[in-house]
DNA sequence: CATTAATGTGTTATTATGACGCAATGTACT
DNA sequence: AGTACATTGCGTCATAATAACACATTAATG
């Protein structure tokens, strides 16, 4: 694939690349869509190079859906990362002949690459990793227990997830994080993971019912341990129009 | 300056480029650094080309001190800007003759060139636009009458102004934009300037206060009109520590 | 010296927040 | 069956933040 991108760098903006931060939410953990790559025996975020026929916000779509499979979910731009030396150790000499690239068309790859950041929040449940390519292993990594990335993408990963931390304040979450119904202290352990930090039960109840986005179901989580706790959706309609006006105005 | 680095067009980063909104506040105004472009006639962000041996953050000083002169202001980087067409019409045949450039190095210059977008806010009264080149006019353009520009630098203007809005909530401003001693409505008008609506007297003095990184000094304004406002000036350190911390918790 | 258009200070009602208490529920254990 | 236990649901209270507004003060102006 990479071999194709080069036999057709023409059609790829040089010396720029994409890189998706893709979360999702599950057994209360919240979780990094990764890629292993064999070669570099190290993880990165799913990522690739941006067609010139493509707005870049397009591109994004399709270069998450080349390497995972995944689609049908928004991706959002977040930062643009452009440091000398992101990635002059990424293909050196010795990766170019291991992949057989000539050192001609290699140029193309061992300049540096500046990467604009997408990231996105998906339902776990309906995301099937699902390798592009056979050496490729796409999976889920809980957030916690991310191992060493390749290039910066520690660096990208931890940008998005403080973007993240930033948007929770301005706008509603969840909606593509959990599933249809669901359970106030499973948002609660949303909101706590992302944030680092323990709410109270009770203030966070009344915070979140109070925006106005979440419909009461008459109907009770079942198979738990404990105090059945009721079940809850979110309202499209009004999630929508918070997502638009945003929360806090602030001034 | 255009030929230089297209005869040295390995020295940079191909089709990629930065564009700078300067901001400042000047008669209870807010204006935008412009350049005109006389060949097009038409006016333009401060914006140029990314030299390969410099991070990106980097190349925005370069590229902002180049074209304007100016220096030594912080440069925060808010998005990046890829439509597929938002350049094509640009750097056309007929530009490239008026320009007496070659068919082959127009190229590099033809091609779909993705924008990462900075914003500053500075000191109006410290900031003499200086042009690079004598057929360059750099001049502070009220925002509210900004005219037609360039390609898609509207919309990088109109981006940076949103970013702006959304900080304004988030952190104090104004360090930058003010002169030393400024009185709370000078600062009252800065904020309803960016946020293009009214605010109540007493209830931003109020707000304003209780961040406390105000110092009210024992010094009134004086060759005013009807009663002469105090002075304030902002206490640096508490300053510093709230950007550090931020305003609202939210969670 | 009254007029005028600003600024400075204060009040009040309402709402949001943070820190809790306590009863209800369903599982697990004896 | 009965009790302990962890967790949920609902409520209280003091305090802080906010919005809307009243009134006195100040300095240039004619």
């Amino acid at each position: 694939m990479l071999k194709d991108i080069l036999d057709n760098n023409e059609n790829y903006q040089p010396g720029l690349s994409i890189d998706c931060v893709i979360l999702g939410f599950h057994d209360n953990q919240l979780k990094v869509l990764l890629i292993k790559v064999e070669r570099a025996n190290k993880w990165s975020l799913p990522g690739g190079f941006i067609p010139v026929d493509q707005d870049i916000d397009t591109a994004a779509i399709t270069v998450l859906n080349s390497r995972t499979g995944v689609d049908g979910v928004f991706l959002r731009q977040f930062a643009t990362f452009g440091k000398v030396n992101r990635n002059n150790q990424h293909f050196d000499k010795k990766t170019l002949e291991y992949l057989q690239i000539e050192e001609e068309k290699g140029k193309w790859l061992t300049r540096r690459f500046v990467t604009i950041g997408y990231y996105a929040l998906v339902d776990f449940s309906k995301i099937l990793p699902n390798p592009a390519g056979k050496l490729e292993l796409v999976e889920w990594i809980d957030h916690k227990e991310v191992p060493e990335l390749i290039l910066d993408h520690r660096e990208i990963l931890d940008k998005a997830l403080d973007t993240l931390r930033i948007e929770l304040n301005l706008m509603p979450i969840g909606y593509n994080l959990l599933p249809e119904k669901f359970t106030i202290p499973e948002l609660q352990k949303l909101y706590e993971t992302i944030l680092d930090k323990k709410l109270d039960r009770r203030n966070f109840l009344r915070k979140i019912t109070n925006i106005g986005i979440l419909t009461k179901l008459d109907e009770k989580k079942s198979n738990v341990a404990h105090k059945a706790p009721n079940l809850y959706s979110f309202d499209k309609d009004k999630y929508e129009e918070v997502l638009k006006n945003g929360l806090n105005q602030g001034w």
